[in-house]
DNA sequence: CTTATATTTAACCAGTAGGTTATTTAACTA
DNA sequence: TAGTTAAATAACCTACTGGTTAAATATAAG
């Protein structure tokens, strides 16, 4: 499919599959059990499980006729580094300092080609 | 659109976005700059701010006829805080141990109906 | 006023995502 | 064997994604 991130990403970014996977932080449990509290059919379920699965974050076992369900979290710990890496960039007040810097040190200003370089301004817009 | 954990992971799970990111950790820039790297058309990254924009992770200026993208990351505090709920099941240690504990202790099983309760294997599959 | 630059918008297209219902497979139950 | 339960698969639909090219918009420069 894709790499590893972006499948790990993409499959978070459905609130039926964060449920399921908080629910599974519960122990493991079947496909019916898991589809309980949503409005969709169980095939919809079994879709989303799916697209879990194969973003390595749960994995099925065989128990009779039900396919138990795990948390495989692993996949979520690169999830996290990446997003981690953002930290100091969370707070709006060291966004501002960054801002403020940028202005004292044109390290990395914007490239231009032939127009004249545009009037850095002082207040924001 | 949706809510704004998943618009974030929507975000985020996409290289190009992610990439863009990246760069304007360095510093606010236009869309040309920030469209240097990569093989696609301006539109193409242009729809990619976009979502970026909507999802709360980038905002722009206005500097005559460039439009400066700059980072904000506020976003990713929520998606790294749903994230670190997780941060008990990395370990695949761990996770043989809740096996473990779950096994003892069956406070969460499976709905079951008519049918039997099948026994609770012993080793995994 | 015309031209160049930076970016967005429009229109289009193929592939994917998320849902449905109907059917099939797998395993237990009687 | 027939029937029931759990789950997956098939076939289908609509909407969205991520890309394209061509045209429009905004601003600056001559």
């Amino acid at each position: 499919m894709q790499d590893q991130l972006s499948s790990t990403f993409a499959a978070l970014a459905d609130p039926t599959r964060r449920a399921i996977l908080a629910r599974l932080t519960l122990g493991e449990t079947s496909v019916t059990e898991l589809a309980g509290p949503f409005k969709m059919s169980m095939p919809a379920v079994s879709k989303h499980l799916k697209v879990l699965e194969r973003a390595g974050l749960i994995s099925r076992g065989r128990e009779a006729q039900w396919r138990p369900c795990r948390l495989d979290a692993g996949p979520l710990k690169d999830a996290s580094s990446w997003i981690e890496e953002y930290r100091r960039f969370w707070s709006a007040h060291i966004d501002a300092l960054e801002r403020h810097l940028d202005r004292m040190d044109q390290s990395t200003p914007m490239k231009r080609k032939k127009t004249t370089r545009p009037k850095r301004r002082t207040t924001k817009e």
